[in-house]
RNA sequence: GCCGGGAUGGCGAAAGUGGUAGACGCGGCGGACUUAAAAUCCGCUGGCCUUCGGGCCGCGGGGGUUCGAAUCCCCCUCCCGGUACCA
């Protein structure tokens, strides 16, 4: 070793917090709209203002951070944005504990994450960033609601809501979990959730149903697709109506949806749900106090054990009859509590010999089951359990022997005819609910008028202020509602007196569309002007949690086309690339203050810097894979970072030799390092830098390098590292006599040939099994690698004594004598 | 139940198309430096057997295809995520 000179150690609690001072009055990550370079928008998802920053958020920016400086090497003009998810439950939850107001807390906390946020070093361009809670930001959510409202997109319905008690607010559908009984729980609080009639506002996301289930152009994760199309439920089937024969409260006929229109001729009754508008009426005088028993019992345990899938099939037969549409038979009508009102028409018919819960219902009340698909080797006999194969159809009429597939559209098509029915879609998707009744939220610009009725607040009355003195503990009312200086208005129209809307908006209203607003957050006439939105849009790559598969990252999807169809945007959706990272955990759980195991990154990045954090974070496993915090791993990420300064660093008896050696490693390192992270391969980029710095420093053990080559080794080091370690490369790239910052830089070119090696490892087995290795020039021929091989003692053995049958041979890797 | 994803050393993990299993790192063991320790550096490190040449076994379990399987096919077990009477 050379060290005549001492060289200085590295010492990042000194560096780091010195190059982040000098980028930020250099404006390095400023990033200007003007740059004619090509733009890319690479995009993280926006953290809630919890206000403890943990480790998680270093996880989830570290890489996107990497990527996007890559990028930025790469010669593209980069959008990296930060801000903040500001509205919310949690900021009232602990304002209450803490008896501080929500907007205190969550802007003490924008403070300190901003303050923490900053020490990683990440490129985000912070004159971009914003909270949803700033007026500024939310009277643009609020312009959007009237958007929607304007294009018929925004309504107010009365709703079987979801209420949670502990929130005190109704739920999206979307909102609602299931505990391990089954039962509906609140996503945030997990308390059980009630059903609730309610007036609330809703968005017609329903009407993109369809379009949201497409998919194509969109490089997106596919278990994430599947479970949109899941959570859309899509499926093709038929209405039937049975007619009533008569005409009550109204109709004539009972409709229901059903995927299986084949088997109509085996419906043998029907089943409405309990809370069906008709049951009332259609109950004859002698069944009524049973039936009325009957829903009493559905509601009191509404939801609860209503969900269990196990439980034996209750109902009860209201006395009425409706007519099978083809054949005019009396179907029985009964009300059964697994029939849900919210789907499809809230009525089903009963097929027992086909439908597993039909078959269980009617076994127990001696029903008919008659088959009429016939299944495989079917001998005429009654069923044992519901056939629910494919098959020909019997029993049938003029259906008779049609395949059960065809038969599906030719009943419908037959019932079509006949004015009972036809051909229809049905979907699980409901409309989203989007009114809390919480304070801390986006007003619903909404005024209610005795005479002039729901009137939208005029767009220059935007924003609708959250006051700040509004009592806000929650009891299941809007605080606003209380407050008598915000409901007071006057109507805009007419002039009286009127009342506004009290509830607030569901936050995943202002994730819907933050995006934009980084890309013109200063614009103080429309929420996003066009020139910059299609400068910008959609976001190129957009990285985040999974878990909010079916909620932000659809509504998103909805709200785009949206925009689209309002005309303001002109992209069909928000985000064409989407990779989720993992959980991070610690001790195998999710971190919590509850479990008190949350890390902290400020007392990691006091010990060893910014730069191994960001670096053992990455090094941990594939970033989509999630991964355990380990505290002891980290010491190697400091080692390294420790061995790249002084390799950097420390002189190397110059001379002439080992340029190829050199060469070649370096190339190779350039082309895994690139290769790597093109594919968010985080853990692997490192460790070929790893593997690289291993092999300098093994070249230069043995004895004078060639200075040239050297250089350049070390230059392409620091520039593969900048993306992961900003801070330690652009002061060993400023220490080694470069001028400019490292992250202005190109990023280095990858030469194969130069990589290539000229010899290679030829493995040599012996049926399969490796017996030896050689070491031959590139390009052998298989003549001969098989002489070679033949020089081999420990091949020789194997094959002594034994017949030759075959050989493979692939080309500088393997040879395999196969004999026996 | 159904739909996804997964299981590789003591640990985190590597192994684009079937072709040297365990790269890289942590931990461990041994050594150098030191009065000593820390730090650093060097060597070894999947298991079993060994006459020290090597041999056998090993990617959740069991079958199969193949000259050759972590990788492809079939069956099973366990773990994680989603969903749950959707007609």
């Amino acid at each position: 070793m050379t060290t005549a000179t001492p060289i200085p150690p590295y010492d990042p609690a000194e560096l780091e917090p010195r190059w982040r001072q000098r980028w930020d009055v250099d404006e390095l990550y400023r990033v200007d709209n003007d740059d004619p370079r090509e733009p890319y928008y690479f995009l993280t998802m926006l953290p809630y203002t919890s206000g403890d920053l943990h480790i998680g958020h270093w996880y989830a920016i570290s890489p996107s951070d990497t990527a996007a400086r890559w990028l930025r090497m790469q010669g593209k003009n980069v959008l990296f944005p930060l801000g903040y998810d500001a509205f919310g439950l949690p900021a009232e939850n602990a304002a209450i504990n803490n008896n501080t107001h929500p907007k205190q807390w969550t802007y003490n906390n924008v403070e300190a994450m901003t303050r923490q946020m900053k020490t990683m070093g990440a490129s985000f361009d912070w004159s971009r960033e914003f909270a949803t809670s700033d007026p500024e930001y939310y009277r643009w959510t609020q312009w959007w609601f009237l958007k929607l409202y304007e294009h018929g997109l925004a309504y107010r319905g009365s709703a079987d809501c979801n209420f949670c008690p502990g929130c005190g607010t109704v739920l999206a559908n979307e909102q609602v979990n299931r505990n391990d009984e089954g039962i509906g729980v609140c996503e945030r609080c997990e308390s059980i959730v009630e059903a609730k009639q309610m007036e609330q506002w809703m968005f017609r996301i329903t009407n993109y149903a369809d379009e949201l289930l497409e998919f194509d152009g969109l490089d997106w994760p596919e278990p994430i697709k599947l479970m949109q199309r899941n959570w859309i439920g899509r499926s093709e089937g038929a209405e039937i109506s049975f007619p009533l024969g008569r005409t009550i409260g109204g109709e004539d006929r009972i409709t229901v949806f059903t995927t299986r229109p084949d088997t109509l001729f085996g419906c043998t009754f029907m089943v409405l749900a309990p809370e069906h508008p008709l049951v009332a009426e259609l109950t004859s005088a002698d069944r009524r106090v049973e039936v009325e028993a009957y829903i009493e019992q559905a509601r009191r345990q509404n939801e609860i054990e209503r969900q269990s899938t196990k439980r034996e099939k209750t109902g009860v037969f209201t006395g009425a009859y409706a007519k099978h549409p083809f054949t005019g038979d009396d179907i029985q009508i009964w009300i059964a509590d697994y029939v849900l009102l919210t789907y499809g028409t809230g009525a089903v018919m009963g097929v027992p010999a086909h439908d597993e819960r039909d078959f269980a219902f009617a076994s127990e009340r001696g029903i008919d089951i008659p088959v009429v698909i016939a299944p495989p080797d079917w001998d005429g006999q009654s069923l044992a359990e519901a056939y629910t194969g494919p098959g020909r159809m019997v029993n049938s009429a003029q259906f008779d022997g049609t395949d059960w597939q065809d038969g599906k559209l030719a009943v419908a098509d037959a019932l079509d005819e006949i004015g009972l029915g036809g051909r229809t879609v049905s979907y699980r998707l409901r409309d989203w609910l989007i009114s809390r009744q919480r304070y801390w939220g986006a007003p619903i610009p909404m005024i209610y008028c005795e005479s002039c009725g729901t009137v939208p607040v005029p767009e220059d009355d935007l924003p609708v202020l959250l006051p700040d003195d509004a009592e806000f503990l929650p009891t299941g009312a809007s605080p606003l509602a209380r407050h008598e200086g915000f409901v007071n208005v006057d109507c805009p129209v007419c002039g009286e007196a009127g009342r506004r809307e009290t509830d607030t908006m569901d936050t995943f209203m202002c994730s819907n569309w933050y995006m934009y607003r980084y890309v013109d957050p200063h614009n103080h006439d429309a929420p996003i002007g066009a020139e910059l939105a299609d400068q910008w849009l959609p976001v190129d790559t957009y990285t985040g949690g999974a878990e909010h598969a079916v909620m932000h990252l659809f509504y998103a999807r909805f709200f785009a086309k949206a925009a689209r169809d309002m005309s303001v945007l002109s992209i069909d959706e928000p985000f064409a690339k989407l990779f989720n990272q993992g959980t991070i955990t610690k001790d195998g759980a999710k971190m919590s203050k509850s479990r008190g195991n949350v890390v902290n990154p400020d007392e990691w990045v006091g010990r060893y810097g910014a730069d191994t954090v960001r670096l053992y974070l990455m090094f941990l496993g594939p970033w989509e894979a999630g991964g355990d915090w380990d505290d002891s791993g980290i010491s190697g990420q400091w080692r390294w970072l420790n061995r790249v300064w002084n390799l950097a660093l420390e002189p190397v008896d110059s001379g002439t030799e080992h340029a190829d050696a050199i060469r070649r490693a370096t190339h190779r390192m350039i082309g895994k390092v690139s290769d790597d992270i093109a594919r968010f391969r985080f853990n692997t980029m490192i460790a070929a830098m790893m593997e690289f710095t291993n092999e300098l420093q093994a070249i230069r053990e043995q004895g004078t390098v060639d200075a040239a080559a050297w250089r350049e080794a070390i230059d392409a080091l620091l520039l593969c590292l900048a993306p992961s370690a900003p801070h330690i490369t652009e002061e060993l790239w400023q220490q080694t006599g470069h001028s400019g910052s490292i992250h202005e830089q190109r990023w280095p070119e990858f030469d194969e040939s130069l990589a290539r090696a000229e010899t290679v490892t030829v493995v040599v087995q012996v049926n399969g099994k490796l017996r030896d290795k050689l070491d031959l020039p590139l390009g052998t021929s298989q003549q001969d690698a098989e002489a070679a091989a033949r020089d081999s003692e420990r091949v020789l053995a194997q094959i002594a004594g034994k017949t030759l049958h075959r050989v493979i041979w692939v080309p500088d890797k393997l040879l395999n004598f196969v004999a026996n």
